[in-house]
DNA sequence: CCCAGCGCTTAACCTATGTTAATTTCCCGA
DNA sequence: TCGGGAAATTAACATAGGTTAAGCGCTGGG
């Protein structure tokens, strides 16, 4: 029974036996994390890096006015904080946003993953992928409006959960719309008015936290959603390389 | 007489002679490439790694209803594209600004200065100094007004400039209004209407291609700079590390 | 020296989105 | 089952920023 580390992992590296055996080995003591819980904050270093194994996380930061804005979701599989293990300070915070499961891991226990060439390569790849989340959302909240910008959030979600077999033609999404807001750097009134649209639309249903994505397709279309950024399926990336 | 690689990466790791040498003999066969140029584009593979040495490039990508978002600025020192090594294709292009020299590095070459354990550190340093300053345009773009945003550009510019050796109170800025609008997000009308303010409230001034900024503390508070994220000053990181 | 073109500037007008605030719905604990 | 608080929804109004378009001023080529 493989963990989501695993699964996520596997998609960008061959891994053997023993590289699954080592990342098994990492998820042990698991803690569970009540929602909206810091797990590392702004200006201090952890002398862990965490993984979350279960529900929802987010990187965010404050700006001087007191404007949140989240600059990544944190899902099954991700972690939050590898650059912990060289930089000596965060310079933004991670927390929870529904409760959590995940694993505090010691640097010396990342340093070990780091040694065996399959596992080092599979990380890394991971660590590129989050950086070209982080562009496509740039591009997202600078170039494009409301609608578009949520509607992309949505599809990007649906396939970075498939990848870890959370999603289907929909998933659990336990965010409260102020949350979806601060994300593409909206306010919360229009949020509600835009997410209203794509309902009348019949494009989507969220209740609960239940998001169902009706046509997918079309929501690609609206958005401007364009997958490459997420490099899925390019296992092996270039194996070569270290 | 050190080039501007060594200069930045002096400010991440202790590199002895040797560190020096290596990366000194690295800038060999210095290319000239005119300005509005691609250095690489979106969905091809690069067999090199580009470095600049001089200029100012810019990474960027296109949305599909024709929009640029340009998701940084490289300038002399910085790595326009070390991810080609490992991943299997460019997620966005990257294209000069102003005429550049650049050299191009075969992958083979990135892999042996990543042999040597301070240079490895102080280019992965590098390069999560990158996703930093990428996270922050996020924060920018998606919770400040143009003025903000402008002024946060101009600061963040004048300090990795200085650490170059190429900013003191001003620095040479060879971009268009058309750039720094596709830069933080706004139509290059409203991005003269805030240039004008900031012009007129005696902040700066821009004339042909220089910049000068008149009150740095200012401009920093109005715009709320915070340097945190450049990581500044944090030189040997944790050498423990790697 | 003059012209063409591009980039900058300005103005007028328009729309997407923000703000405030009132109302409703939902969920959870007593 | 009821009551309270948080989240969602809606409305009315305010504004930052987009769009279009016209004029200006360099600058480089002929």
């Amino acid at each position: 029974m493989d963990n989501v580390l695993v699964k996520k992992l596997q998609g960008y590296a061959r891994l053997c036996e023993e590289d699954q055996r080592v990342l098994n080995a990492v998820v042990r003591d698991v803690r569970t994390v009540p929602a909206h819980t810091d797990l590392a904050r702004e200006g201090e270093k952890s002398a862990f890096v965490h993984l979350v194994l279960e529900g929802f996380a987010c990187r965010y930061k404050f700006t001087a006015e007191g404007n949140r804005q989240i600059m990544a979701f944190l899902v099954p599989g991700d972690f939050c904080d590898l650059h912990v293990v060289v930089l000596k300070q965060m310079d933004h915070s991670i927390g929870t946003i529904s409760p959590c499961k995940v694993v505090d891991i010691p640097h010396e226990q990342i340093l070990a993953l780091l040694q065996r060439p399959r596992l080092s390569l599979a990380m890394l790849c991971a660590a590129l992928v989050d950086s070209a989340v982080l562009r496509e959302w740039l591009v997202n909240v600078g170039q494009r409006g409301a609608r578009q910008r949520l509607g992309h959030v949505f599809c990007e979600l649906l396939l970075r959960l498939r990848i870890v077999g959370l999603a289907d033609n929909g998933y659990e999404l336990p965010l409260s719309q102020t949350d979806l807001a601060d994300t593409i750097g909206t306010s919360s009134v229009h949020l509600n008015r835009v997410l209203q649209e794509l309902r009348q639309e019949n494009l989507i249903s969220w209740k609960g936290e239940t998001l169902a994505i009706h046509d997918i397709d079309r929501l690609m279309k609206l958005s401007g959603f364009n997958s490459n950024y997420l490099h899925i399926g390019m296992q092996g990336a270039d194996e070569s390389a270290l």
